[in-house]
DNA sequence: CGTTGTGTTGACTGCACTCAACAATTGTGG
DNA sequence: CCACAATTGTTGAGTGCAGTCAACACAACG
């Protein structure tokens, strides 16, 4: 553990750009920042921790990241999963609210947090798109409370696969990979490892998903997936 | 029920401005709006529905509304309580991801949300500060997310205290008014009415608050209140 | 081939939920 | 003004969903 940062100035050529990843894109921002530090992180490093000033931000190439917030005695809410295309450090004011760690094999672009705010000042379009993304981040935030607040732990995991499946662009009987680790998803859906371990199987059981692996579901009755993440009695 | 829209275009005199509400203040964006109609609406009076297109923006100029999303066999998650010198329509895109009622007798501004597209297009200091208004919203909704995905009941209570106190500028031994029912605290902190009920109880018994009334708490021991609501064992 | 990390399953517990009764307060109509 | 109804909050009794503790399965790895 504790493997120091892989900095290197090449540009990652497998990018493995996903198809419906909209909400933590960038790309009128693209410009602006211009080039940058690639950075290659290896599983459970940590990038950023909760109250560090935020110097950079941070695109990422290819693997994932987990966002989270933690209390003293250990306990961790996980804020969000970013995936390929997905950015961090761009919204935000002085300090990072959630600390920042590798899922996998995470190679990230690396531009000064300065380029930014420069552009802020000197391009409106650039304040208005931050604000359109700092939108979107907020209505996700709002629908994870509801989630959070009232949901059952079967209807958590539903909701779960279905938003994953849309953001990875995946439909019915394909196979969603999930790069987490049950204890990462129990910590983003406010749950325990037995209970998501548990809750797949009976999902398993009662034919809504496979799993090809406990890291590879197939997604086999999206529709009554979809009624119980919604909460449809 | 359902009393109407009780419009008026003469300005509320008592605008009973508090003290330390930041979060959602509008400074520069004051100038900006002009003038707007003000609203009167009674308790529990639905303002805006969930999906509603944005049209106007609001400030609450006296007593309070709830932010909440449903799902469809009746629950609630209150998203946020916005208190006088508050303001919603202002942050989001095309629709309302939430509805909006009054707790209170409530009195508001409203203005063309138009007014507001304008003026992000045409002054970039505008855009600018709706982005910080945004990121500042985002940091609450997190920290929520830990609220209601980690914390215990009485630790939910406790944080919640704190939090409403901090932004009235209440101190210790202070009486801190709660204009919302215990099923509207319960909606917020992912319990139920008894739940909230009996923690009240069980922090009165253990002398961290006095209630005056079931609305009215004295916060007899900050710190101890305070340690409880960070989760320190 | 043992070790370590991760996931699954079982047995049991407990915190918060449900159901229910009652108290307190407010509003309404006679 | 009082009786009654309606609303809101509190408290008790019992239940259940998800948590805790523990054992085991399995894969990856040195």
């Amino acid at each position: 553990m504790a493997a120091p940062f892989l900095v290197s100035t090449t540009t990652q050529p497998s990018l493995s750009s996903v198809a419906g990843v909209e909400s933590h894109e960038v790309p009128a921002l693209e410009s602006v920042l211009g080039p940058g530090a690639t950075i290659v992180t290896m599983p459970g490093q940590t990038i950023i921790v909760e109250g560090d000033p935020i110097r950079h931000c941070y695109r990422i190439l290819a693997g994932g990241v987990r966002l989270y917030k933690a209390i003293a005695d250990g306990r961790r809410q996980v804020i969000d999963f970013l995936v390929p295309g997905d950015g961090f450090g761009l919204i935000g004011r002085r300090r990072y609210p959630y600390s920042v760690e590798a899922i996998s094999l995470t190679s990230l672009v690396r531009h000064p947090r300065a380029r930014v705010d420069e552009a802020i000042e000197s391009d409106p379009v650039v304040a208005q798109r931050l604000f359109e993304l700092a939108c979107i981040e907020l209505e996700r935030a709002q629908r994870q409370m509801l989630l959070l607040g009232r949901k059952s732990a079967d209807e958590k995991i539903a909701s779960f696969l279905l938003a994953l499946a849309e953001r990875l662009g995946k439909h019915e009987n394909e196979t969603l990979h999930l790069p987490m680790s049950r204890q990462d998803m129990a910590d983003y859906l406010g749950l325990t490892i037995e209970t998501v371990s548990r809750t797949f199987s009976r999902l398993r059981k009662e034919g809504l998903i496979e799993l090809a692996t406990p890291h590879d579901v197939v997604l086999a009755k999206l529709e009554t997936l979809r009624s119980l993440g919604e909460g449809v009695e």
